[in-house]
DNA sequence: GATGAATGAGATTTCATTCAT
DNA sequence: AATGAATGAAATCTCATTCAT
């Protein structure tokens, strides 16, 4: 007799638009990523969005657009650190770029794997760097010799460490950029490798 | 680069063609592990290897069972290049481990991900790093604050490197070694944070 | 003959189709694991019923589910049965009850093995069965003597010869039940044997 | 230097004859069919059995071919049982039968699903069970309207109890078979249903 | 537009049987 | 003759993606 009303769960079925689902989705994903890795199945991220799965298929066409995308937000807050850094005298920025980009990256390491891996926008990102770079350089902070490229490494290198410990011991990567920098200051006896090229850190990332 | 013989409770005599087919497959996991990940099927291994996957299944019975191998091989390597660079004169045992161990991993960086994540003799393997890194100190060839720890962190660090670039830059790894080598020298300013314990770096392991 | 409606938490709404399915899946399963026992294959059931294979596993998530849920729909039958036996006048509904249950098991013989394997719903059943029992006592056709746990091996006596028989001659079952209730009439010599107690049958039911 | 001694587990290599193997095989068969059902590998009969399983192969080409084997040895020894129970005065060979095969059958109830499903020999016995039945009837110990087929029913219905309650109440078949005995009776209501012809009967064992 | 049911390729694992040692 | 390594078909189950409702 009764009027089959909404089922357990199904309370909250706000009519919401795009914009929202949207946000619930990548902020389910970034959950799910951070703590069961990219294999983390896309029906339950859109559980924990508490949307339908085909929902999820029309706002992100496929599993990798949806990464994409987490990573894209990810870039774009990487490039605002950046130029935020770019405002500190003394040529610390570089240093505090460091840690403030690692800082975001330990708070949303779910993407991490493809986090230097995809294209637009990371040019500008990238001359922010390096602007840094050779700030730092002039204020004597880091060695001449130091390249962007360096930097590059450095910052793949926190990323590995950052995923490694982040469940356990969260804070590991700030005691592992203190070696990282002292490594970077002005120093007696040059590095005895060779950097490696830009050439060679765009086939990186575009390697996928 | 060829694999060690038969460690502590592995001396069962294997059947001449059984071994072969055990060096076939660990050969053919390591080669796909390196270029498609842990995700490579273990259909494909099998097919690699030139072997049959019941064959596979009776060698190691489980794919968690055949990565398992692999790492104890690594982690056996990794024990003799800790235990030969303690015969390194001058306290610089510790640097040639960190470069012939990154160089080793390099060259077999298809279980990477868990390379660290395991067991037996890991014990044996981390004493030998705990007096190479006294040595060291005792040389005045790194900081005195210097912890094993610390030490654990740097080859996470690597081992994120060689990660991202070991299909473009093969040798990336040997130019942050520099810069990592130069932030563990003995200098003036002391790092900011505390290193993290040996009992994280445990934790770590253990999960998983 | 028709699969009993809706049961005791099982009111989630199936949409339309979905609906159809579950039922074509529990036909065909039932069919299959008739005719080749519960060896038939998952994918065998799947084509039969004309759906896919992820289809099955949304609805079933488990092959083990689909055979519970077989035997679900028949102990509901069967509880039903028993409600309708005791309407039977004259203290027959016993033997009502035998004859009906037997026919119905002979048409669903599919999931015989764990028909009786199974909780919840059981011990509705059981005490149905006991005032069948008493009624019928009563009534003096069967012996004071006999136990509901007599009962419940006669049940399992049955279902033997069905499981022998159903292919080739599906009636044996009702010469054997004649057997059978000849045996439970009252007469002067006393059964030679204890009955079983009720919590060995609880143990052999919960024996998986 | 030690010479390549005997390993662990290989000092009872003795070289066995065939004789022995095959008994080794039967038994090993029967107890593991007996605990996990006919499912039970034949890697493993061969192991417990202390043979390798090439061995087990050569004594019998086939699974199939060991379950025949169990059969067949079941079938002998009732067809003994059968034997010695003519010798039982009173007409109550029939009763006696009945129950030393059931207990037979209990101890032995690895391969029972196909106990009664194959074919040498079977024929001698009927006769003999024939002729039990006979003389049961001649005594007045059974009705004469009990046909032969009705105790193969019989049988088969023992069978699916003691397969049933084999591990929690070994003896409930002796309490299951009062009940039988008590049906066998002489009485004065007749069966309601015709028994099934030897001719089902025949091929119901045929039916693999 | 939103939903979630349906799909089916593909993953891991088992096991009866064959065959080299 | 005995062994057990090798085989590969087949089983169960997962999950990114499509499509009917």
């Amino acid at each position: 007799m009764s009027r089959p009303g909404p089922v357990l769960g199904e309370e909250q079925h706000l009519r919401r638009d795009a914009a929202e689902n949207r946000e619930l989705l990548l902020d389910a994903a970034a959950r799910l990523f951070a703590s069961h890795g990219l294999d983390a199945s896309v029906e339950e991220i859109a559980r924990v969005a508490g949307v339908g799965i085909g929902t999820l298929y029309r706002r992100f066409p496929t599993k990798d657009a949806l990464i994409a995308a987490l990573v894209q937000d990810a870039l774009d807050t990487i490039g605002k650190l950046a130029q935020e850094a770019a405002e500190q005298p003394g040529g610390k920025g570089l240093e505090h770029f460091l840690e403030r980009s690692s800082e975001y990256q330990a708070d949303h390491s779910g993407c991490l794997p493809r986090l230097w891996n995809t294209d637009p926008g990371r040019d500008r990102i990238r001359r922010t760097i390096v602007a840094l770079l050779e700030d730092a350089k002039l204020h004597s902070r880091v060695r001449d010799e130091l390249t962007s490229t360096d930097l590059t490494l450095i910052m793949w290198s926190i990323r590995g460490v950052i995923e490694t410990t982040r469940c356990i011991a969260p804070d590991a990567w700030r005691r592992h950029l203190d070696v990282l920098l002292a490594g970077m200051r002005p120093a007696d006896d040059p590095f005895t490798h060779r950097p490696i090229t830009q050439a060679e850190v765009d086939k990186v990332i575009a390697h996928e």
